[in-house]
DNA sequence: GAGATCTAAAGTGTCGACACTTCGAGTCAA
DNA sequence: TTGACTCGAAGTGTCGACACTTTAGATCTC
């Protein structure tokens, strides 16, 4: 999906902070590194044939991006998403991405309608639950782009990590309990679209609420990054 | 004002970045620093009596707080807010404490309200208007405690400083439009406690929303952190 | 065998150094 | 006078080193 006409570039920082950066990200959200993993500053730095010191930017950053913990001994681990964590996250995009939607529907056109059927085309062909869960990302991010509003993008970015992992864990689950993710993914984002391109930024702030709200009312009661490679669910089940 | 229980040590690091951070932060939201200064970070190192990597990592706090910018050549500036800055942050501060008030008001307690009210009072008798500011932002991040989201809450942190700045140039440019800033903000804040207490969660979050609005109604063509100390004021005014 | 104690290994916080890049004052030519 | 050029000065990105702290296995005691 081509994206937004405004491009980020909001830290024109370009250093091996960043590649360590994209290579952890990665493999947290894979899953080849697990919750409570140790992340030692020195062995990330020989893992990646640098000293330490971009290691050690790249692990506040992903930090802040809620991927990463610093236990109190200084000591850095992978995090453990908890069932709260996954209401918080869930309460956070409802606020910055109705306020999006509200924005972005204002001076909404044709050509958005189109990128986003487009992938919710691709939605509906994805031939893996990860394919699905960065599509169903994009078609956000999207929207967070439209609303042309920096702050609210940024924001939004910092917990769009753990969002993606929140999205593949319940899609697992609605596929362990026998509901199609691909079908109940690709029909709440159409009636989303409605919504957007309606011309009333309202409604499109309501039905971005909702459409969330019902996209992460399956809730694990732990989201585990291991999940997107063992395909173990566990059963519990909110409400 | 006494903290909700909740404590924050969201990041448990301890270390000097973190006295350089807030060193840095307390002489830009004061005006010591103005936007466009230059800060390399051999000078501020040497200032500090420190070498450079605390520097760089508080730098880098910075620049995700909005209060400083990378340059595409790699050199950082105190950044400049724009009026357009100013619209996204009120809008980012509608998303974020809409939420939290709705979730505040779900479990209001009698000593929240006690809380609250002993800070507009002090807004009443605040000597200064950086102080009438201080008591505001601190009014807002008492609710956004109370909502008991620690990603509603860090999200917010990181754009409490660029608002402090808003806060404090609306407040003066009130001041000079021959507004009362202190009786403004007082009511308008009454008003906000008596929706918050209602114990109705939808009326809190439209009466936070439409606080903010109007708090935030004034708009500076440029804010300045230069305008805390010189008192000069912009005379350009939206709507 | 269980618990306390010791100790080497490993990790973080911080530092100064070096290479490469960018800036800006001074110089030179038109 | 103005514009291009030069070349130190200053700044960033990265590195390896050292001190102090924490960890975890080995040892000792009861």
């Amino acid at each position: 999906m081509p994206h937004s006409a405004k491009p980020p570039a909001l830290n024109p920082r370009r250093n091996l902070a960043g590649e360590v950066l994209l290579a952890l990200r990665a493999e947290i959200i894979s899953g080849h590194l697990q919750p409570g993993d140790a992340l030692a500053e020195p062995v990330l730095a020989k893992q990646f044939g640098s000293s330490r010191a971009p290691v050690r930017e790249a692990l506040i950053e992903l930090e802040r991006e809620g991927l990463v913990q610093f236990e109190l001994t200084g000591r850095t681990k992978v995090r453990t998403l908890t069932e709260q964590d996954f209401d918080e996250i869930r309460d956070a995009r409802v606020a910055l991405e109705s306020m999006a939607a509200r924005r972005a529907s204002a001076t909404w056109a044709p050509e958005d309608s189109t990128c986003l059927e487009q992938n919710i085309a691709r939605q509906a062909k994805a031939s893996t639950l990860a394919e699905l869960s960065r599509l169903d990302v994009e078609f956000h991010e999207y929207v967070m782009r439209l609303a042309a509003n920096t702050r609210l993008l940024t924001l939004w970015q910092s917990i769009r990590w753990q969002f993606e992992m929140c999205l593949a864990s319940t899609h697992r689950l609605q596929q362990t309990l026998a509901c199609r993710p691909h079908q109940i993914t690709v029909s709440s984002h159409r009636h989303l679209l409605t919504a957007l391109a309606s011309g009333k930024p309202e409604v499109a702030a309501q039905k971005m609420a909702l459409h969330i709200e019902s996209s992460m009312e399956w809730s694990p009661s732990e989201i585990s990054t291991a999940d997107h490679l063992t395909g173990l669910a566990t059963e519990t089940h909110r409400r």
